[in-house]
RNA sequence: UGGGGCGUCGCCAAGUGGUUAAGGCACCGGGUUUUGAUCCCGGUAUCGGAGGUUCGAAUCCUCCCGCCCCAGCCA
C-alpha cells in the first residue's frame, strides 16, 4: 500500500522503501519521553512526527515512558505528559508503556550477555572509569576486571540487584572495545546501582539499566520498526545496533535521527525550564510564557496551531533555529478562523454622546465572527456613555487621515458594529490629563453609511460605560530579550525579559465575556487573541491572558 | 587533534547531473475591508570556498573553511 502522496522527508523515504522491499509489514513508532519534566514545543515536533508517521503509513505509535532513572522521575510528570499528548490530539495503541515494565526482561538479557562473555562487573569507581576511558583523541585501556569469569559477574550482578553492594562500587559493563574511536563503544555501563525507590517499581530494584541498554531492547519488545530520535543520539546508534545484534531480541528495530527544534527567544531545555520554575522566575510549568505544552495551552494557543506549526517544520538533519514568528503565524492563523470576536477596552476613556437621549439604551447585535455565521451573534448594549481606548483619541488634529485612523476633535470615526460618532470637546483635569470627551453620534448609521460629507477616519472598538464588565489583562512577551539566551558567556537568566508579563487592570469588556470559560479563545477586536485564565480569575475578577497580539 | 553529522534567499527549507533553483515565515509595494486584522495580487538567492569531471553540476570527485554532537555509574 504505497498510495502515500510522495515521501517528503528522509524518514518517510526510508519507511516507504522498507515497506516496498517487504522488510517491514506494519510501521510501529514510539514517542519515548523520560518522565522528568513537562513536555515542551520541542517534544511536540517529535510527537507530531512519530504519531504522524504511524498514521500516514497505517501503523501505530506507542507512548512509552523511558523511566530508567528514578532519580529525577515522578508520577506527576507521567500524568502531565499523558494529558499533554492527548490534548495535542494523539492517541496510542492500548495503555502507555513503561521501560520499567521491562526491567525483568532487561535483567535476564544482561545475564545473557555475561554468559556470552560480552559483559562484566567492573569495580572501577567513577573517576577511575573516566581515566580508563581515554579521551577524544586517545584510546582507552581495558579495565582490570574485564576478564572476570562469567559466573563471578553473574553472582555479583545478583548481589548488586538485591542491594548487597554499595552505590558506586560496581557497575555492569558491556565488553566492546576500549580502543573504539566512538567513545560510546568503550565498554559502556549498562547497569548501575541506585538504592532509590522508583515511582513505579518502588523498592523492587537496587540497580537500573542505562539508556543505551534499555532503548533498543524496549523498541524490540514493542515491535517498533522505526525508532526516531534527535541528532544528539547519532553517536549512540552503533551501540544501539550492538545490542540489537548481540541479544536474542524478538525483532530488530532501527534508529534514525532528525534535527531537534530550536526556537529563538525561548529555551527548549528541560533542565533550564525547571530552573526558571525552581527559582521562581515563572509561575510554574504552565506559566503562559513557558514553551511547555501546558504553558501554551494556558496561554490560549490551540492544539491545532501547535500541530500546524510542527507540520510546517522540515524533518532533516540540519540543526537550525526557527524564528518564533513562524510559530506565531500558525497561532494567529488558527485563531483567526476559530476565535469568537469581542470588544474590550484596555485603557478606558469615557465619551459622552451629548445628542443621544439621556437614559435611553438600545441593544445592537454584532457578528460573532466576520465570516462565520455558525458562531452566535453578540448583543451589545449602546447608550449615551461609552468607553473607547485612550490610544484611539488624539488632540493632535494635524495628524493625517492615513496616519491616524482614529478619533480627533471635529472629526468622525465609526464605532465598530454601532454608530458613527464625532468628537466635539475634550475635558481635562487640573494636570492636563484628558478625563472625558464630549461627542455626538450620527443617527441611523448602524449598519448604514453616513450621510454625504461625513467621512469616518476609521473604525474603533468601544464598550458601553453602563453595561460593561471589569477585567484584568495579562499581556505576555518573549521570556528572553535575545534570540539565543543560551549562547555566549554568562547565564541565560541574564537575558530574562523584565517585561515578559505586563498586567493591565480595570479594563472594560463587553457583557458577553462574563460567560467566558477557560479554553475558549476570543479575539478582542483590534487588540489580539485572549482567553480566560482559570488560575488567576476569581468570581469577582476576570483575568484574560493575551495569547498573541494582532499583527 | 579521534569519531559522527551538517552547510541552498534575513529564518525554516524543497531539490537524488539538464527546473526560469519549489514552498512557508519575515520584509517591501499595491488592492479589498465597519478589526491599521483577515483576504487578494506583486517583489526579492546561482546554491560555504577553491579546483576538477561533464555537452551540462546546488546535485559527482578533490582539497579547504565553518557550525553542531560524543570523553554521565543522565536521557
Amino acid at each position: 500500500m504505497t498510495d502515500i502522496e510522495k515521501p517528503s522527508n528522509f524518514i518517510q523515504q526510508v519507511i516507504s522503501a522498507d515497506l516496498d522491499a517487504g522488510r517491514v509489514e506494519t510501521v510501529i513508532t514510539r514517542f519515548p519521553p523520560e518522565p522528568n519534566g513537562y513536555l515542551h514545543i520541542g517534544h511536540a515536533k517529535s510527537i507530531c512526527l512519530n504519531f504522524g508517521l504511524a498514521k500516514q503509513f497505517g501503523g501505530a505509535c506507542n507512548l512509552r515512558f523511558d523511566d530508567t532513572n528514578p532519580e529525577k522521575e515522578d508520577d506527576e510528570y507521567v500524568q502531565a505528559i499523558i494529558a499533554d499528548v492527548r490534548w495535542l490530539g494523539f492517541d496510542w495503541a492500548d495503555e502507555p508503556k513503561f521501560a520499567s515494565d521491562y526491567f525483568g526482561q532487561l535483567y535476564s538479557w544482561a545475564q545473557y550477555l555475561i554468559g556470552e562473555g560480552k559483559a562484566y562487573i567492573c569495580e572501577l569507581n567513577a573517576e577511575q572509569m573516566r581515566e580508563y576511558r581515554g579521551t577524544l583523541t586517545e584510546k582507552g585501556k581495558n579495565s582490570p576486571y574485564r576478564e572476570r569469569p562469567a559466573e563471578e559477574s553473574l553472582a555479583l550482578l545478583e548481589q548488586m540487584k538485591i542491594g548487597a553492594i554499595d552505590e558506586g562500587a560496581m557497575t555492569l559493563r558491556a565488553k566492546i572495545d576500549m580502543a573504539s574511536p566512538n567513545i560510546n563503544m568503550r565498554d559502556p555501563v549498562i547497569y548501575r546501582i541506585k538504592k532509590m525507590a522508583h515511582h513505579r517499581t518502588g523498592e523492587a530494584w537496587n540497580i537500573y539499566p542505562s539508556y543505551d541498554f534499555a532503548h533498543g531492547q524496549e523498541d524490540a519488545i514493542e515491535g517498533v520498526t522505526h525508532s526516531v530520535c534527535t541528532l544528539e543520539f547519532a553517536a549512540n546508534r552503533p551501540l544501539y545496533e550492538w545490542f540489537t545484534s548481540n541479544l536474542p531480541l524478538p525483532t530488530t528495530p532501527h534508529q534514525y535521527e532528525f534535527g531537534r527544534l530550536n526556537l529563538n527567544y525561548t529555551l527548549t531545555s528541560k533542565r533550564k525550564l525547571k530552573q526558571l520554575i525552581d527559582e521562581n522566575h515563572v509561575d510554574g510549568w504552565d506559566d503562559p510564557r513557558m514553551p511547555t505544552i501546558s504553558g501554551l495551552r494556558r496561554r490560549g494557543v490551540t492544539a491545532a496551531a501547535v500541530r500546524d506549526f510542527c507540520d510546517s517544520l522540515a524533518v532533516a538533519k540540519t540543526d537550525g533555529v526557527v524564528d518564533i514568528a513562524q510559530f506565531e503565524h500558525f497561532i494567529r492563523d488558527d485563531l483567526n478562523d476559530t476565535a469568537r470576536r469581542a470588544m474590550c477596552v484596555l485603557n478606558p476613556l469615557k465619551i459622552t454622546l451629548s445628542n443621544y437621549e439621556q437614559g435611553k439604551e438600545e441593544m445592537l447585535t454584532a457578528a460573532g465572527h466576520p465570516n462565520r455565521d455558525d458562531l452566535p451573534q453578540r448583543e451589545l448594549p449602546f447608550g449615551r456613555d461609552i468607553y473607547i481606548d485612550k490610544n484611539d483619541f488624539s488632540e493632535d488634529t494635524t495628524l493625517s487621515r492615513k496616519k491616524f485612523k482614529r478619533l480627533v476633535i471635529g472629526e468622525y470615526v465609526r464605532l465598530r458594529g454601532a454608530y458613527v460618532i464625532r468628537a466635539d470637546e475634550v475635558i481635562s483635569d487640573n494636570s492636563g490629563e484628558i478625563v472625558e470627551i464630549v461627542g455626538s453620534y450620527v443617527p441611523d448609521t448602524v449598519g448604514e453609511n453616513p450621510p454625504e460629507g461625513i467621512r469616518p477616519r476609521g473604525v474603533i472598538h468601544w464598550v458601553s460605560a453602563t453595561n460593561a464588565i471589569d477585567c484584568d489583562l495579562y499581556l505576555y512577551e518573549n521570556l528572553f530579550t535575545v534570540p539565543a539566551p543560551d549562547a555566549g558567556e554568562g547565564s541565560f537568566l541574564d537575558h530574562l525579559n523584565p517585561q515578559s508579563l505586563q498586567v493591565v487592570t480595570n479594563c472594560k469588556a463587553e457583557l458577553g465575556l462574563a460567560n467566558a470559560v477557560a479554553g475558549e479563545q476570543y479575539q478582542f477586536e483590534r487588540e489580539g487573541y485572549y482567553c480566560l485564565d482559570a488560575k488567576y480569575s476569581s468570581s469577582d475578577k476576570l483575568v484574560f491572558n493575551r495569547t498573541i497580539a494582532l499583527r
